[in-house]
RNA sequence: GCCGUGUUCGUCUAGCCGGCCCAGGACGCCAGGUUUUCAUCCUGGAAAUCGGGGGUUCGAAUCCCCCACACGGUACCA
């Protein structure tokens, strides 16, 4: 059988890196079997609905390659595929359960519960909705069958409650976790149907799923606490239990603890695929998109935060990911997300890059700056510099100096290369430079060098006065390609205006 | 508090149906090499008494027990 399998995101703000990850292994164990990868939208919690965020979630998985088969946004044989939309058919379920015998009304008001827990707290105790403390609440385990429906016929509010069974064992059978068992009298009477009508979380989660032909739940750890309940309501309802996978979680970098919206703006980096915007507070939040990071970069560095190969394979596309993934790989321990690896993965995808594209891009920072150069000269720049850089953004910052004369000269530099004899060889070396035409790198090259040699010259000296004068600093690709680029004419002016500019500071 | 899950280099991890592991790889770090410089790149190195303590065994990171710590859950949130 072809697995089907979900992600159901909350739309309550921007797509935590958590949870495109769980998305991630959703898609590849989907993909890897020919399955089917849906997208439900879980919005029965209304209070907490955020605009924009579905939009959001589609266009993070567009731009990341995950490509979803079914559901919001794409349609389906198994809709609506957001919740809200799904509200009307979840009350005959609940109903379902009651007359079961599974579940039980509960007219307790938000209040009274709120003082219940006060109480509890009062003799350090935690209130828990159980099968302990239900026979003390007002449900229709403690209520006549006339006060119920007296009470159901004055439309007074009322929940649905799960009702557990005594002392049974649960067994949540996990991929990852293996057998985890958990005894009943422990469990709380979950809510499962809102006084507003809506179902919550595990309703209709599993409701969805069964209507769904959901065949594995992959979701994150926070979920396994609640998966005994999720068991029983498949019990209960008599229906066949997907196979249940439950993820470790992403940890924040430093100390300890769940990967927060906070961390990334403390320690400075991406929590989010794209940058959102909150539509409430305006404030900003960076995404990888838009800090420049490529979504191959971001799909493997993320692949490899809890589940690796079994090899020394760490380089790997969407298409190997999906050849290699496997459940059963993936850890137990949640993985502390780490900046560096991510940096060094976006710089070995850039590398692959066609010098073409990258140019192309580079265009318009260039015109924003007010540069206008050609085309291919851009390209040529890009090819020599990209090795180099770690982010699109960089290629700025590492060659300026192709686009405009240096404004300041590094002073260690001049400290270290400048001397007394410099400023004549650097005139010698410009005469020879002019002498060869038409130009031609490797021929000025061989020139140059044998007037170093000739004239038992300090090469590292030199050179390093002639690049200050075209640079500004010591940095950048080989000289000659440098000079091939920006052209005799310019290379002599900057040499000669550095002579005279270092020429002052030396004094 | 209660329930659950987890614990191998700084980080991600391999190994976990016992011996090939005085623990392997990657990122980062350090050193050397390449280069006229910086970066890249290449080579090498340091880095985990396998959370702690008990067992079992000829032999344990690997099996068993106890403890500690961390994390998650404990909402008419997901």
């Amino acid at each position: 059988m072809k697995p089907r399998v979900r992600f159901a995101p909350s739309p309550t703000g921007p797509l935590h890196i958590g949870g495109v990850r769980t998305a991630l292994y959703n898609y590849l164990f989907a993909k890897q079997n020919g399955g089917t990868m849906l997208l439900r939208i879980e919005d029965t919690d209304q209070t907490r609905f955020v605009e924009g965020a579905e939009e959001y979630i589609i266009e993070a998985f567009q731009w990341l390659g995950v490509k979803f088969d079914e559901g919001v946004g794409i349609g389906g044989n198994y809709g609506p595929y957001k919740q809200s939309e799904r509200k009307p058919m979840y009350k005959q379920y609940a109903d379902q359960l009651i007359e079961n015998g599974w579940a039980y009304y509960a007219f307790d008001t938000p209040e009274m519960l709120e003082q219940k827990r006060k109480e509890y707290e009062a003799q350090k105790k935690t209130f828990q909705y159980d099968l302990h403390t239900r026979e003390t609440m007002v449900n229709s385990l403690t209520l006549s069958k006339e006060e119920v429906a007296e009470k159901l016929a004055n439309n007074e509010p009322f929940v649905i409650r799960f009702k557990h069974t005594p002392d049974t064992e649960i067994l949540v059978n996990d991929i990852i976790r293996g057998e985890v068992r958990i005894n009943s009298n422990t469990l709380d009477d979950k809510v499962l149907y809102k006084s507003d009508g809506m179902p919550t979380y595990h309703l209709a989660n599993i409701v969805d799923d069964h209507l769904m032909e959901i065949t594995h739940v992959i979701r994150g750890e926070e979920w396994l606490p609640s998966a005994p309940l999720h068991v029983m309501l498949y019990k209960a309802f008599g229906w066949e239990a997907p196979r249940f996978a439950h993820l470790p979680l992403l940890l924040k970098p430093d100390g300890n603890g769940k990967l927060s919206k906070r961390d990334g703006d403390r320690l400075g980096f991406p929590v989010f695929p794209l940058q959102w915007k909150d539509p409430k507070s305006g404030e900003i939040s960076s995404g990888y998109r838009e800090s420049g990071y490529l979504p191959e970069a971001v799909i493997n560095m993320l692949a490899l935060l809890g589940w690796n190969p079994g090899n020394d394979q760490e380089v790997m596309s969407m298409d190997e990911l999906i050849q290699l993934f496997s459940l059963e790989k993936i850890s137990k321990s949640g993985a502390k997300f780490d900046l560096e690896k991510a940096k060094w993965f976006n710089h070995h995808y850039l590398q692959a890059i066609p010098d073409e594209n990258l140019a192309e891009d580079f265009k318009t920072t260039l015109t924003d700056k007010g540069i206008d150069v050609p085309m291919d000269k851009i390209v040529k720049v890009v090819g020599l510099i990209k090795e180099r850089i770690y982010f699109t953004k960089d290629l700025w910052e590492q060659s300026h100096y192709f686009f405009e004369r240096p404004t300041s000269y590094d002073e260690q530099v001049i400290k270290k290369r400048w001397k007394e004899g410099t400023e004549g060889h650097l005139k010698q070396i410009a005469n020879i430079l002019t002498s060869v035409v038409p130009f031609e790198k490797s021929a000025a090259h061989d020139k140059v060098m044998d007037y170093i040699k000739g004239n038992e010259l300090n090469m590292g000296q030199i050179m390093n006065s002639f690049r200050l004068t075209l640079v500004g600093a010591a940095k950048g690709p080989d000289l000659f390609e440098i000079i091939d680029i920006l052209g005799v004419d310019e290379v002599i002016c900057r040499m000669n205006a550095g002579i005279e500019a270092i020429g002052k500071m030396a004094k």
